[in-house]
RNA sequence: GGGCGGGUAGCUCAGUUGGAAGAGCAAUUGGUUUACACCCAAUAGGUCACAGGUUCGAGCCCUGUUCCGCCCA
């Protein structure tokens, strides 16, 4: 049924101007009716599947996921078309931290906490919240085309893949992959939780560097008068501390030290040597008294105890290596409690832990009058009574790295705590494996590197999550404290039997069940057809900032569980930024909602929508004003409307960039201007010659076929060749541009043009017939080409195309172009080479000589070999007329005179210009011409000139040179005489 | 500290085994010829960051310098 058919829109009413919003919501209705998007769990075609990388349930469009969706359906739409068993598979994730702490200061506004309702009211409320905003994210995905099958759209909390993430939890705990235990992890003490360390970002903060005193103490356990120097950038931290490490040989170490720095410097490069050099001066330095005497003194101690000042504890000096005797004082605090190092030196050590902090960051009981202060508070107290005390050495600046929760920026802790771990290592070795061999291929390459280090160097990955929404972890534990790890709830324990058992109170991290998305959502662990059909997937396609929390893991669950790769490729794509290159944040005030693109948006709601959206503390009313005054100064008069396919094409021409996509709304008008040139081609020019019966095939025309019509067929082969080559390898910008190009360059600057004579009747009624046939076919092939960029347009202008029996039911569903189905003409791709350059020519002397717009010019030409005059004389017909504004065409032997000249392959071209133009203006203008084609000559003959480029260059790269010799020094001749010939009349 | 990416026209960026420097936007000039002013024609604009090297030949390969951005520790 042809899309006209259904009644949507009527030609005659709205096709006159491109207007986007008017068909692209009911075209996407129509198709997700119609069941286009839907896979089949089996089938003859082979399969290709991409699962959606799930947007949190509860958020919002914004670019990144517009990127990410638009390479996704362009890809899928193409394979689609192309016969295969596409599925897309559609699916949003919980996102527990998000999303909880979204409700959380929900609840928070209406006056009471998730602590207050409890945990069961509590996930009602946010269920609510997932119901009441769950289905906006999608609709927006829709609102882009995208092609998912929504039939089989999933959530990570859906039954079946919280039954796969149990699944998984008790197979890794049965397979000693997964354990629980008492260990430092990285606490968000703002969302209360333990986070894996790839959710702490760490960043430079300005701070100090404080040194402390510790006094020494004897046997007995009195002050013998020394001290021990100790620094460090978290003076409060002290309270925490359970020894003082130092180097047990310190001049074995600094020796060794010494031996490879020199080693060093004599490798070095220039650049390097003065640093170098200062760091074997400075080992040098350390290794002479008083400081080796000191570090050796320092030594000695080890076995003895020293004061912890404000606490009144004695602590032990130990020898460990972690002290650095190239460094400070040589002697370092311990705190394996809030440390990573010191918890390493701890288990050497055997060392005592001590938690000196709640979980909501303040000081615990474990910090006598210091308990119930914040970090913060705690630092200025303990610092100021180190001072009053006579501890404080000195302080001095320096700047320190601070992990911040990725989530919410608050400073992140390092505390004991019990929690669940995955014994990542076993699991990663399989990935490397796997991305070594190429079971999965990592697009662009650059990103195995990465992926390999991290891999190489992975830790363990801490799951649990002290959290309400998410998958409750499936353990139990006993009063023995034995731990049972199950499907379905126990009832006993599995060790002792005991019926006093209690559930995890923890939820797991939400890319635990991420890392399962490639065969949860197809039905795993049950052994389902859509399972064995679409896994593996074909592709994985997301940013490059997900390639840990996710990539990597799915490669890891996925090798594991059904020992095989969870997808063929992975492509990964840049972030968008904005015009200036910033990282799109809503703090920042620079995000741009691609619906808003999409529609357009005046000023003041666009102003009310930012500062809605800005988080409460930047809530500052300078902050706010520089933000609301930089929107007004980019966006004067609002967004205008783009439609969703101009958007597509601007971010698919975009996807191949590296790291960073800037995006520039003027990028998007640009192609929102070719949609409207496709728009007014077709409608304008093709359309309207169009009869209901569809007109033959343009190759039943045989030879009957004139030079334009094969170059454009030709052309269109080429553009087929390459759309298909660069999809194949996710150039999709190349593709884009090619679609584009042989649009709007080819096809309508040329072959329409040329074509209008034919089309209005000047060539009979044959030429007309032919010409219709030519543009039926292009458009038809041409709107296939353009369709998994810019779905919406294609399918409602094909859709108006006349049908032939046995045509698919719509374009998104039709076959692609493949270039072998397509003829070429190279001969009559050279020969319209020719007229082309004449039309140019013709033109630039126009142009240049500026040639009243109005007035009519006679060609008159010198063809110096037969071939040459024989398609100009075939080209009569296109070379006079609206394209030249030239009303005859005589060929010549000679110059006729006061004209003026431009060369041409093959001849020359003259235009008498009494009367016409400036003389001087044209000189000026060939002494230019000329200036250029005879530097081009002179390199061209340097080059053949050279007896080493005759050797050694192949034979093809030399005769090309010589061809081009050849045609420069034609050029520069020409140019010469008709100079000399100007120079002479205005004499 | 280790690693990665980038520096090409005024702006945003292409440039796929090394073989005459490209696109879009912006600019200048001219244009209401019956598809399109979201348009058409013409024009201008580049020591491809810098310095060396390899090569007959380098934007592309190698070495170093410098600036910007990112990741990891």
């Amino acid at each position: 049924m042809p899309f006209r058919a259904i009644g949507v829109l009527p030609l005659e009413s709205d096709m006159k101007d491109y207007n986007p919003l008017e068909f692209e919501e009911k075209l996407y209705s129509w198709w997700e009716a119609s069941g286009f998007f839907e896979a089949k769990d089996t089938s003859e075609a082979p399969p290709y599947c991409i699962v959606i990388p799930p947007p949190n349930v509860t958020g919002a469009l914004h670019m990144g996921h517009a990127l990410t969706n638009v390479i996704q359906d362009t890809i899928i739409r193409w394979r689609r078309m192309q016969g295969y068993n596409t599925l897309w598979l559609p699916g949003t994730d919980h996102a527990g931290i998000a999303t909880q702490a979204v409700v959380e200061r929900n609840l928070r506004r209406e006056g009471t906490s998730r602590h207050e309702l409890g945990r069961e009211r509590f996930l009602e409320e946010v269920w609510k919240w997932k119901e009441q905003y769950g289905a906006r994210i999608t609709g927006q995905l829709r609102r882009l085309g995208s092609s998912l099958d929504w039939s089989r759209e999933r959530f990570t909390m859906d039954e079946g893949l919280s039954g796969a993430v149990k699944e998984v939890f008790v197979r890794l705990y049965e397979q000693g992959l997964l354990y629980r235990d008492n260990r430092l992890i990285n606490w968000c003490p703002s969302c209360r939780t333990a986070l894996s360390n790839l959710e702490v970002e760490h960043e430079g903060h300005e701070g100090n560097f404080w040194h402390i005193n510790y006094p020494v103490l004897d046997e007995a356990g009195n002050p013998t008068g020394r001290h021990v120097t100790v620094a460090t950038t978290r003076p409060e931290t002290m309270l925490g501390d359970t020894a003082v490490a130092v180097h047990p040989d310190p001049r074995k170490a600094l020796q060794e030290k010494l031996h490879k720095a020199e080693k060093d410097l004599e490798g070095a490069s220039d650049g390097e040597r003065a640093e170098k050099q200062a760091a074997v001066e400075a080992l040098r330095a350390r290794m002479e008294d008083p400081i080796l005497n000191q570090l050796e003194w320092l030594a000695s101690l080890v076995g003895q105890k020293v004061l912890l000042p404000l606490t009144g504890r004695a602590i032990p000096v130990v020898g460990d290596f972690h002290a650095d005797p190239a460094l400070g004082t040589g002697a370092v605090k311990i705190t394996p409690g809030h440390d990573f190092n010191d918890f390493e030196v701890g288990k050497r050590q055997s060392l005592e832990r001590i938690n000196i902090l709640n979980e909501d960051g303040s000081l615990n009981e474990n910090c006598g009058a210091y308990a119930g202060l914040t970090v913060a508070q705690a630092r200025t107290r303990v610092v100021e009574d180190l001072t009053a005390q006579g501890y404080l050495d000195h302080v001095e600046p320096r700047d320190h790295e601070v992990g911040h929760c990725s989530r919410c920026d608050t400073v992140v802790e390092p505390m004991l705590s019990l929690q669940w771990f995955v014994d990542a290592k076993p699991l990663a070795d399989r990935a490397i494996a796997a991305v070594r061999a190429k079971r999965t291929e990592i697009i662009p390459p650059m990103w195995e590197k990465v992926f390999y280090h991290w891999m190489e160097n992975i830790e363990d990955w801490c799951v649990s999550r002290q959290l309400w929404w998410g998958h409750r972890i499936p353990a139990w534990y006993c009063t023995e404290g034995h731990t049972t790890v199950a499907r379905e709830e126990p009832g006993r324990c599995s060790v002792c039997g005991s019926e006093a058992i209690t559930r995890d109170e923890d939820v797991l991290d939400t890319w635990f069940s991420s890392a399962l998305w490639p065969f949860s959502t197809l039905g795993w662990p049950e052994k389902t057809p859509a399972l064995s059909t679409f896994y593996p997937n074909a592709l994985m396609e997301t940013g490059f900032d997900i390639l840990f929390f996710w990539v990597a893991r799915m490669m890891m669950m996925g090798l594991h569980f059904l020992d095989e790769v969870p997808f063929e490729k992975v492509f990964l794509h840049a972030m968008v930024r904005d015009n200036e290159g910033r990282k799109m944040s809503k703090s920042l005030g620079n995000t741009i909602d691609p619906l808003d693109v999409i529609h357009g948006i005046s000023l003041e709601d666009l102003l009310a929508k930012v500062e809605a959206a800005l988080p409460p503390e930047s809530e500052k009313e300078s902050r706010k004003k520089r933000i609301l005054d930089g929107i007004r100064k980019k966006y004067p008069h609002g967004i205008e409307v783009h439609g969703a396919d101009a958007l597509r094409f601007t971010l698919a021409v975009m996807a191949a960039q590296g790291r960073d996509v800037k995006l520039d709304m003027a990028r998007i008008s640009g192609y929102r201007a070719f949609a409207n040139k496709v728009w007014q081609a077709v409608t304008g020019m093709v359309l309207p010659h169009l009869s209901d019966a569809r007109p033959a095939s343009p190759h039943d025309w045989g030879d009957a076929l004139e030079v334009t019509d094969r170059w454009i067929l030709s052309r269109l082969s080429v553009t087929v060749g390459e759309v298909n080559a660069h999809m194949e390898e996710f150039r999709l910008n190349d593709a884009a541009d090619a679609v584009y190009r042989f649009f709007w360059h080819e096809f309508c600057d040329w072959y329409l043009e040329l074509a209008k004579q034919n089309l209005y009747g000047k060539g009979g009624e044959d030429a007309k017939d032919r010409t219709v046939a030519v543009l039926c076919h292009v458009t038809d092939t041409f709107f296939h080409l353009l369709h998994p960029f810019m779905p919406f347009i294609s399918e409602k202008l094909w859709g108006e195309l006349p049908r032939r029996q046995g045509d698919a039911e719509a374009l998104m569903v039709s076959a692609f172009p493949k270039a072998e189905n397509f003829p070429r003409f190279p001969e009559a791709e050279e020969e319209m080479e020719l007229l082309r350059q004449t039309i140019a020519a013709v033109r630039t002397i126009r142009g240049e000589n500026n040639v009243p717009p109005g007035a009519w010019v006679k060609l008159s030409i010198h063809a110096t070999d037969r071939a040459t005059r024989a398609i100009l004389e075939a080209g009569r017909g296109y070379l006079l007329g609206h394209l030249t504004r030239a009303d005859d065409l005589t060929f010549t032997d000679e110059r006729p005179p006061r004209c003026a000249a431009s060369p041409i392959r093959g001849g020359e071209l003259f235009i008498p210009l009494e009367g016409l133009v400036n003389f001087d203006d044209e000189i000026v203008r060939l002494r230019k011409v000329l200036k250029k084609a005879e530097k081009d000559l002179e390199a061209i003959e340097k080059k053949l000139g050279n007896p080493a480029f005759l050797a050694k260059a192949p034979p093809e790269v030399i005769a090309e040179n010589q061809a081009r010799l050849e045609e420069n020094r034609d050029r520069v001749g020409k140019l010469q005489n008709s100079l000399e010939h100007f120079e002479e009349m205005v004499r």
